[in-house]
DNA sequence: TGAATGATCACG
DNA sequence: GTGATCATTCAT
């Protein structure tokens, strides 16, 4: 079932909270999102300032906002805010779900733990780049319904690799999962 | 802990 | 144009 755009109109924040447990496609290959980040216009985000590469995050919501950085990796976000204020979420970790074999061999390594658990890595093992920027996440690669998690088993952290807005709880991640990125 | 590796942005 | 930075990953 696909998950309704009209989840993607809400604020980053509780988007953010509200992806866990979905599943995102790509062909044959597919994970549940274990671990999210939100980015609004905050200092530490790329929408503080509204630049070509921002667009993306003021423009639309329910649309992939994939961006290549260190030269060598993807990054695939989610954008949000209906109300015309930037936001996306980034997705930060999947738990392998369908396509294992192929996503082994995409990213050289026969650990199912280390397949898609980062925000490079997911892109890598899905098959995730540029050409998917601005597309609907009811398109080609698209996002469906799976798990439901409470609050109490979800965990909220700072961001990682963000400076920045430390005070800022816009990491979640399932408390219990084995394949998120990095545990606090 | 540091190298890899190139797009993006600010500045002039 | 040039230089700094980077929502990362992997090997050392």
């Amino acid at each position: 079932m696909k998950t309704p755009l009209m989840l993607f109109e809400k604020d980053a924040v509780a988007v953010a909270r509200e992806l866990l447990g979905k599943i995102i496609v790509h062909g044959g290959c597919s994970g549940m999102i274990v671990e999210t980040e939100a980015y609004t216009d905050d200092s530490a985000s790329h929408a503080h300032k509204r630049t070509p590469r921002s667009e993306a995050m003021y423009s639309t919501y329910g649309r992939w906002y994939v961006y290549f950085t260190y030269g060598m990796h993807y990054c695939m976000n989610i954008t949000t805010n209906g109300d015309h204020s930037p936001g996306a979420v980034l997705i930060r970790a999947l738990e392998p779900v369908a396509g294992i074999e192929v996503m082994k061999e995409r990213r050289k390594t026969d650990n199912v733990l280390n397949l898609m658990s980062g925000p490079g890595k997911l892109c890598k093992a899905l098959d995730a780049d540029k050409r998917f920027n601005g597309e609907s996440v009811h398109g080609v690669m698209h996002i469906i319904e799976g798990k439901t998690f409470s609050d109490g088993e979800v965990v909220m952290a700072p961001r990682i690799g963000i400076l920045k807005a430390r005070e800022l709880l816009w990491r979640f991640y399932v408390k219990d999962s084995t394949f998120v990125s990095k545990r606090l």
